[in-house]
DNA sequence: CTGAAAGCGCTTACAG
DNA sequence: CTGAAAGCGCTTACAG
């Protein structure tokens, strides 16, 4: 009764309850028909015994498994940690597990985790469009493997796979809309070179100045090295030594903005009083002070939707992939401040 | 040759080689001898085939799996998202997977997620104490159910489990009596009720003002309804109108930090000018502006930590648990001021 | 050094 | 409504 490994199977529940294995696995899964007082002894010997299923056999047995998973490149980032709540949160309703894969940016790391990837047999994968040059492969080998695949937060034009994306350049322009219309009109543009994400919300930017003013000063178009705060840190400092001067920023993340807020600080100037700044994404606008504002993006939403999609897929819905929008909502704090002329 | 479910299987490849499944096996695993010739004309063929072993048929054949399960109360805050990243690493090079259990400090979704836990026959459990009540009653159900257990962060009296600790007392000390070293001496202690840990945390507080002022003002020791920023704020509002007046505040969270820090920005107290502000544990830390001072526990430290110890015993370490303590670190920031007299 | 065979814990046609 | 039997993809004694 109590071999080794597994303490109870669903054969000693078989025997205990005096029915078939067929039976007691017809009253696990709710299958089939099974007379209500074999139901009820064979539901009791379970919870005698303490007899839990064994899903490695199930997994085994129905040929696939019951967990999907997540490419990420960073857990200790919220924006990922939120959207893994996201979908463990819907995993949750249908007793489906999770497999995290996060790869820190490294492409040896990515590679290494999708031979792992592989052996679990996932029924899905759901990726992060952050991580590097390699995600476009990714996709398209999980494409070509036949594994449903949902992309977050940006497209990575790879045909015929659906996503969920943060609409960058409308989200942009209207926290740059926002600022002019607190009557700014010397907007730093505050970015990350070679980010095609960066580059979608300057994008924004543009249009909302072009918007207000007709032109854009290219002057005011900044890019750090990095989206770490300490790039943008040196970024600003360049930018305030330039002689450039400015009422706002509009940092394309927080990350960003953190580090704008730290050389602002370094020359005296004062958060909102001096300079209005404004960030995107939301990571981290909830512990500064003053309360950054910023366009959140929601992380959390988009995992629930991201799990939903994929497990519609799982279903069998066959529709066409579909690519939805999703817009990042304005988070208003106190770091903005109109400007009186 | 492309069966619906799994492509390739052990089968095909022992085909396509002209050697029996248990070659492929041996070659797959490095066990037993297999010649030359033919290991390496296995491997071709699988590497052919693009096969992938099936890791659902290996654990349920060798009767175990290759995963552990990390239980803890939310992966959006970056001290648990740390330790998950610690435990991915370590396990990582073993090719051992994680099963993450979120509980949202929830006891219903504890429960949920105990079945799943258990269905999925994790070889061993690290626990998070920092749950709830039932942490307890979860660590035992585990020992007896004969999982190898590790409990991190902090003790939950459970005799005979192992667990990696964070010094609370001792860090608190410290982080208090650099404040009295910077020449401090009204300090506002921040708790929370009926908190083990922050109790710990206070204990700490209370040795380091005994042992500089000979006494300890009990109106300086404020406490939060729970470790939440909100209700923190709600906590040093009330401080700041009882009009006592004090020049640091030692926060026994980072979370805690952060409302306080918000109420002395209410009311124009600027950090560290006005007011010092020292935290506990390095959640937000990195991410605040002004930058914060904190005690930092080393989260992903103790998730290797916990890790290696748990594969220890997988591999038949016997020998009596331990608990090992772990001191937070001193970060230190822009948050302290020096009081001149 | 290699293979035939049994079996891990389940589920599911197939009979009855 | 119920059971006997086959089999999911592997591994591992057991022979040879």
């Amino acid at each position: 009764m109590n071999p080794e490994k597994q303490k109870v199977t669903i054969k000693d529940v078989a025997q205990q309850a005096g029915v078939s294995t067929a039976t007691v696995s017809r009253v696990i899964n709710n299958s089939g028909f099974v007379s209500e007082p074999l139901r009820s002894r064979v539901l009791r010997v379970m919870e005698d015994l303490g007899y839990v299923p064994n899903r490695i056999a199930q997994s085994l047995k129905k040929r696939e498994s019951f967990a999907i998973a997540y490419l990420l490149p960073d857990i200790d980032n919220p924006i990922f940690a939120k959207v893994v709540r996201g979908i463990q949160d819907v995993l949750e309703s249908v007793s489906y597990d999770l497999f995290l894969y996060n790869t820190g940016f490294s492409d040896k790391r990515l590679l290494h985790q999708l031979v792992s990837l592989l052996e679990n047999r996932p029924r899905g994968v759901i990726i992060s469009a952050w991580h590097s040059k390699r995600v476009k492969e990714t996709i398209l080998l999980f494409r070509n493997l036949g594994f449903p695949v949902v992309v977050v937060h940006a497209p990575r034009d790879v045909p015929k796979v659906d996503a969920i994306v943060v609409d960058d350049c409308k989200g942009s322009y209207e926290a740059v809309k926002n600022l002019i219309q607190f009557g700014h009109r010397h907007i730093l543009s505050l970015g990350v070179r070679k980010s095609v994400t960066s580059s979608l919300r300057k994008e924004g930017y543009r249009q909302a100045m072009m918007e207000a003013f007709g032109a854009v000063d290219e002057r005011f178009l900044v890019e750090a090295a990095s989206f770490s705060s300490h790039d943008a840190l040196r970024a600003t400092r360049n930018a305030l030594h330039a002689l450039v001067s400015f009422t706002a920023v509009f940092a394309h993340s927080d990350s960003l903005a953190l580090g704008a807020m730290e050389a602002l600080d370094e020359v005296g100037l004062r958060v909102p009083d001096d300079v209005s700044v404004v960030g995107f994404d939301g990571a981290y606008a909830f512990c500064t002070f003053p309360k950054l504002t910023t366009m959140v993006i929601p992380n959390y939403e988009m995992g629930k939707m991201a799990a939903e999609l994929l497990l519609e897929r799982l279903r069998g819905d066959s529709t066409p992939p579909t690519q939805k929008l999703v817009l990042p909502t304005f988070l208003h704090q106190s770091s903005l401040r109109e400007i009186r002329l």
